[in-house]
DNA sequence: TATGAATGAGAATTCATTCAT
DNA sequence: AATGAATGAATTCTCATTCAT
């Protein structure tokens, strides 16, 4: 065997070391930016928690803003993956839709930090909030969309029932995980679920042909 | 017939003069962190658009997150007093939900950076974010007792349906007033109100003895 | 005797406050300057040697670029009053040249930070320094002007003429006052002076109508 | 027939590929402190002109003054040349001095970034621009003498003459070259040439023995 | 109460230079 | 020789807050 059959099996630094250098700065920004917000957080502060100089920092990016854009980018991505994931196997829509709520509270409780990003990014950068929260309603208008089709829901305007069902998700998870720290409790869930599922009032308009 | 008799008998400015600054600079605050966010606006822009030195703004309040704090406090009491009235004669419950989200919409749209403030009290100031929330939720809370009881709508766990309605409402806001500048149309808010009134699916379970 | 009476006898702060703090910034800045150049000089050098702190130069100048410029202009008002005073006896206008002349290498000689900075002008900011040199040109182009409508001198193009003056002025001040911080001896500016007087050839064309 | 022997047959690259790279460098420091300045231009800013990557300028030079240091020397050395080269074959001093003249202004107007970078040599490093113009001034004394030998030129001060002159040349460069943009007008050539020839008065003095 | 000058503790950012590869 | 990531010192500027008048 070779030097370069040697080479070929160790597959040391896949990674440029820049990538490398950029993860941690990426997850010491969600670190740091979690805990004290965004204009509490320095930079010192960041590239500290990454075991780095400060100036390393400006080899990587171009400001502290665009740090934060791109952090919460990232989050985005993680997020959807991981409510995709947990609703993947769900036997229906609603069931889906528990699960997917589920989910959503697991991940805020478990990352606040994280959330509490998103949430300030309405201030920092609202295009990455609008886009965060945009793509998050796409996803839920066009699972609603096949639902409504085959019947498993009834018809409505799917991409205000996302956001109406993104708002029930938000304000629940802003209440218990961010207020209490606890993810909601079953019976809880079941309200809301109940409140999804049927309304206020459950039975529909007497007249067949709704809206 | 001192100078004091004089003022004694002159009973203009029944406001203390103090009061008087002190509103002067509350709204100035409104503007100023309404347009600009908490932390880009500066004490000196705040107290020049009150029409005042600097200093002066220390005479009454304690600091930058006092004025804030109480500026929200303010705005939550303007707000509900608002949405109070306007959903005050309504013939039913639902009817009052239209109405009172309508009036959060027009609230919303008017005054985009009282909502600001509000949103971004949740990293100013925690505390008065979940006040302001809590007072609004709370009365939701009691309007959906009365009308469960009265047979309007079904029963249901009260608080739970007023966080679930509230954040219907914010992410219409959001989506329409904030991010599109206008109030939401009616093929939305018919929309809106019909995911509130039936859900996602309408018929209520078929067994009775619902939670 | 009043009160009154004696405030007014005691002159006690003409100048406002500020305008004093401004006046020792621009003093410290003629000096950390002139000793250090535009670009090694820290604002925290010329509050400290102003004897402040640094957030107060902030109050009385908006920027290091904007110190300088008024200094630039501060410092060309001073010079040109300097050179008038100097040339304002003069028998002759070749009398009021060499005598001008020696003011301005006296003035270089004595404050060669003063100097230092007109020149860097150049590059900190063009404006001010071309300002600084039309200014003078102006001066003695009208001088020229004058004498050559008084026959004094031979008649030419005043404003070539004042440029070419000023020339000749500079480089001897750069070579002497500067590299050998000495004032040109006599036999130097005797020299300089017939150049100015004669040129190099000295007789002038035959044809009386000249240019 | 081996790979060594080929490159021994080529002699392509009579320029060790060091003198290549020290090469480009120096044109692209040229152009970025002529365009910037010294202070505003940045290493990596002439690394990224000259095609290479910023660690390569350490290799070749021990720091950002040695280069400025040697890109003076490098352009006193061209713009000599340019003028001896058009002096060279004028029929009197005169002339020569109206030519000579005229190609610094070429010269000027033509590089005025090299124009530029002379006069920042004087903030950031003196030595250099002294030596510029001293050399300068020598190749100007030497001729003015050989000149004044020859009768072509009343006798005097070589050397301050020589320094008058340049001043002459600098004034009207810099007003025309750098602020106007323009070469000056046979005009403006004929009254400086003039003022060169015969100075303000004209007449030398009656007296014959001038120093 | 009102003023506005003064304060000084930061913060982001820049950049010449070093160094391991 | 060439690379480009890493370094960290240094600097300008901001701004909430204080205080003498």
């Amino acid at each position: 065997m070779t030097v370069h059959a040697i080479k070929a099996s160790t597959p040391v630094r896949r990674q440029p070391r820049s990538a490398v250098t950029r993860r941690k700065l990426l997850d010491a920004a969600e670190q740091v930016f979690g805990e004290c917000g965004f204009h509490a957080a320095a930079i010192s502060q960041i590239t500290h928690t990454a075991g780095m100089a400060q100036g390393t920092f400006y080899v990587h990016f171009e400001s502290k803003d665009e740090l934060f854009k791109e952090l919460v980018a990232d989050i985005s991505r993680r997020l959807r993956h991981e409510m995709t994931r947990a609703a993947a196997h769900a036997p229906d829509r609603l069931a889906a839709e528990r699960t997917g709520l589920a989910a959503f509270f697991d991940y805020t409780q478990q990352h606040p930090g994280l959330y509490r990003i998103v949430q300030e990014a309405q201030f920092v950068d609202p295009p990455s909030h609008r886009r965060y929260y945009e793509r998050l309603a796409e996803g839920y208008a066009r699972a609603l969309g096949k639902a409504a089709e085959a019947g498993a829901i009834t018809p409505g305007h799917a991409l205000t029932r996302a956001w109406a069902l993104m708002g029930v998700g938000h304000f629940l998870g802003l209440t218990h995980c961010q207020w209490q720290g606890t993810v909601p409790d079953s019976a809880t869930l079941d309200a809301a679920m109940d409140f999804i599922a049927h309304g206020l009032v459950g039975a529909p308009p007497k007249k067949k042909g709704r809206k």
